[in-house]
DNA sequence: ATGGTTGATCGTCAA
């Protein structure tokens, strides 16, 4: 069974569900992970996703802030949604396909804007999520499983779009990504985006402040498709939907598809 | 070094 899988960051689900509906009818994907819905699961508009096909959902949501759904045409179990860090934040929520495969949906923290966790509390949370996710992985290595989410880290040159004006700018400092490093050979996590895409810039999130977002293009890979290394083989064909940052009342973060022959 | 924009919520925090 071969099926398409999606991430988006959609910073609020309530507001942009006519988005998630485009991004629905236009591309189809099997499943949908969305993070930062910015609602409890009770406020979000999931009858409008059914009405498409998308019946089943697994998610965590809270009142203003986080927030993570899974949205699927065929039925998922959830399986998880762990606190990691014990932030008391809705950041993760796990679920089961039929065909066994478990998609993990993460929302990591970003880490408020000084990289110093002695100055900042926000950016120690993050390197301390980060670490839990390592340990976790560590502690029961992942199989047939996908992980996907906003993970708030760029972690290679090109995944910016300049990596020496960034290595002291949160998302792209040499400590974060030595912890999302960790994290993902812990897992024996494999890229799929870079698997399909191996060589050249490459980005999902433009922010807000910058003007111009097109032809300036100051542009991170925040958004990411991991697979365990038992099913990585079966990984193909990923994409990262740029135009979705010009739609009307945008994500400052764009779709990234994969799709899986299991 | 600073400010730039957006969203939830309703003065301010988070991103």
């Amino acid at each position: 069974m071969a099926f398409t899988l999606a991430t988006w960051n959609i910073n609020s689900v309530r507001l942009r569900a006519p988005l998630v509906l485009r991004l629905l009818e236009e591309e189809a994907p099997d499943v949908l992970c969305l993070q930062e819905c910015k609602s409890p699961v009770e406020k979000m508009p999931l009858e409008g996703f059914a009405a498409l096909g998308y019946r089943h959902v697994v998610a965590r949501g809270q009142r203003g802030y986080n927030g993570v759904a899974i949205l699927s045409k065929t039925p998922i179990e959830e399986v998880a949604a762990h606190d990691y860090a014990s932030l008391g934040h809705a950041r993760h929520i796990a679920g089961r396909l039929e065909n066994g495969v478990v998609v993990h949906n993460f929302y990591v923290p970003a880490g408020g804007d000084k990289p110093d966790r002695e100055v900042n509390e926000k950016f120690g949370q993050k390197l301390d999520y980060l670490a839990a996710m390592r340990d976790a992985f560590h502690a029961e290595r992942p199989e047939r499983s996908i992980l996907v989410g906003d993970l708030n880290v760029a972690p290679r040159e090109d995944d910016v779009w300049s990596h020496k004006q960034l290595l002291r700018v949160v998302s792209h400092t040499p400590v974060e990504v030595n912890h999302f490093t960790d994290a993902q050979e812990a897992g024996g996590w494999v890229d799929v985006t870079r698997q399909d895409i191996p060589s050249g810039r490459l980005y999902s999130w433009w922010s807000y402040r910058s003007p111009d977002w097109q032809a300036a293009d100051k542009g991170r890979r925040l958004d990411h498709v991991w697979a365990s290394a038992d099913i990585a083989s079966a990984a193909h064909g990923s994409r990262v939907l740029r135009d979705v940052r010009g739609w009307e009342q945008p994500s400052d973060h764009v779709p990234v598809f994969a799709s899986f022959d299991l």
